[in-house]
DNA sequence: GGTTGTGAAGTAATTCACAGCT
DNA sequence: AGCTGTGAATTACTTCACAACC
C-alpha cells in the first residue's frame, strides 16, 4: 500500500546548488590561503565562474551568513559549506581496481584533505596484491567485506574495469556500501537508499564532439542551411 | 557595443538531452552485440536508468526514428545518435600531463572506439619523455603548438597538477584548440567560444558525503531535530 | 555607498497522459 | 494491441531587481 515512494525529499538544498557547494568552498580555501578575510559574492562568484545571484542564491539555502555591505567572512563561510557537505567528519573510502586510474586516485591530493580518508586500495589481480601506493598496501578483493566492515567504509570506488563493476558493486551494496563513485563506463544498478555518481571519459568527450561539431557545422560556414546532410 | 553576448542558443539540442545521448549510445551498441536487432524506448530507458518519457522525447530531438508499435531498430539508432554526436568522423585529442591519471586516460579503451585518436601525449617532465605510453612516445610540452596544427587536435585533455592548468589551457586555446577536457581541481578561464569540461575527483567525494551525511542524521536517528549540531 | 537575501519573473527540464500510427 | 511522439502540466533552476541592512 505504500505508495510510490515519493522520496523524502531533502527539506533543503537543491540539487543543483549542493553540486556547486565544493567548487565555491576550494575557491574559499584560496582566498583563506592568500589571507584574504572576506568576499563579496561578486568577487567570489567571478572567481568559480558563475552568476552573483545564484551565488548568493546559493549560499542562503545554508543559512544567514553574508553581512550586508561587507560581504562574507571566508572562514566562517568555510567552516558553514564544510559542515553542510559533511566535510567535518571523515569519511572511509576504499578504492578496488589499483590499475593506473585507481593509482591516480589514490595519490590525488584531494583524498588527504580534510574530509576522506582512505581505508583500503582492493585489486582482484595478484600481480599488484603487496604493492605500496600512497602508502598503502595493496589487498586482495575477497577482504572487501572485512575492510568495510572493520573500517567503517562509507564511500566505495570502483576504479576496475567495466566488466567487474557491478559485481563489485553488489559486494559493497551487500556490506553496507550506501555511496558509490563509479568510474566504469556501465551503468551500475543499485537499490534505493544507494547513491551513485559516475565519471565517465567518454561520455565527456563525446559531449565536447557534439559541441564541437555545431560549431564547425554552425559558425564557421555561416551556412543558413546547416542541418542537410548534402 | 556587443551585446553581453547572449550565445547563439542551439537552435536544437537540449543540453540534458546531450548529455544523456552518450549513456543511450552505449547501452544500444550492448544490445548490438547481443545480436539484439529492436529496442522499445521502455526497455532501453530501464538499461540506462531514466524514465522512458524522458527518453522518448529525447530521441525526438533528432527525429522521428522510432516505429509506432514495435521500437527502434538498434542499429540505425546507434548511426543517428553517433551523427548527432559527432562520432562519424574522428576527433584528434592531445593530453597533456603523462602521471598515472595521463597514462589511464591514454590506456583507457573509450578513445580507441570510433571518434577519437590520440595525437599526442605531453608533458613537462624530462623523465618521462620519450616513453612509450599506449603506444605513443610521450613529447615535450614544448611541442604543444606544433602538435595541436600538425595534427588538426580540436580536444584537448588537461592531467597536469592544479598548477599547471591554466597555463596550458591558454596554450591549447592560442594554438586554436575550442574543446578542453579539464582533470585538474582549477576553475579554468577561457575566452567565449571555448568549451571546457570538468572531471574533479574530490567534487564528487564531496557530494556524496552531503547525501552520506543527510542519510546518517535523517532516516537512522528518525530524529525530528535533525539540523541541530548540539 | 555597498552588498546581502529574496520575492517575483523567466527559462529549462521532467513527467504525464493520450492521440496517432503500425 | 502495442509503442511512439508530443502537447500540456508540473517541477526545478536561474536570473532579475530591489528592499533591507551595515
Amino acid at each position: 500500500m505504500t505508495p510510490p515512494a515519493p522520496r523524502p525529499r531533502d527539506r533543503g538544498i537543491p540539487e543543483a546548488t549542493v553540486a556547486r557547494l565544493p567548487v565555491y568552498l576550494r575557491a574559499l580555501q584560496g582566498l583563506d590561503d592568500r589571507g584574504i578575510l572576506t568576499v563579496s559574492s561578486e568577487h567570489l562568484a567571478e572567481t568559480t565562474g558563475v552568476n552573483s545571484a545564484k551565488l548568493r542564491k546559493d549560499l542562503s539555502h545554508l543559512g544567514s551568513y553574508g553581512t550586508r555591505g561587507v560581504g562574507y567572512e571566508v572562514e566562517y563561510l568555510i567552516y558553514q559549506i564544510s559542515r553542510e557537505l559533511g566535510l567535518t567528519q571523515d569519511w572511509s573510502v576504499a578504492i578496488v581496481g589499483v590499475g593506473n586510474l585507481g593509482r591516480a586516485l589514490a595519490n590525488y591530493g584531494g583524498f588527504g584533505t580534510r574530509g576522506f580518508r582512505i581505508a583500503a586500495l582492493l585489486d582482484a589481480d595478484a600481480s599488484v596484491l603487496g604493492d605500496t601506493v600512497a602508502g598503502l598496501s595493496v589487498g586482495h578483493i575477497d577482504t572487501l567485506e572485512d575492510v568495510v566492515a572493520k573500517e567503517n567504509v562509507s564511500i566505495g570506488v570502483i576504479a576496475t574495469p567495466a566488466v567487474s563493476a557491478q559485481e563489485v558493486c553488489d559486494r559493497f551494496v551487500e556490506a553496507g556500501v550506501t555511496s558509490v563513485l563509479n568510474f566504469a563506463p556501465v551503468v551500475l544498478n543499485v537499490p534505493p537508499g544507494v547513491d551513485v555518481r559516475k565519471v565517465d571519459l567518454s561520455i565527456e568527450l563525446q559531449i565536447l564532439a557534439f559541441h564541437e561539431q555545431r560549431k564547425a557545422d554552425g559558425y564557421a560556414g555561416l551556412d543558413p542551411f546547416g542541418k542537410g546532410p548534402a
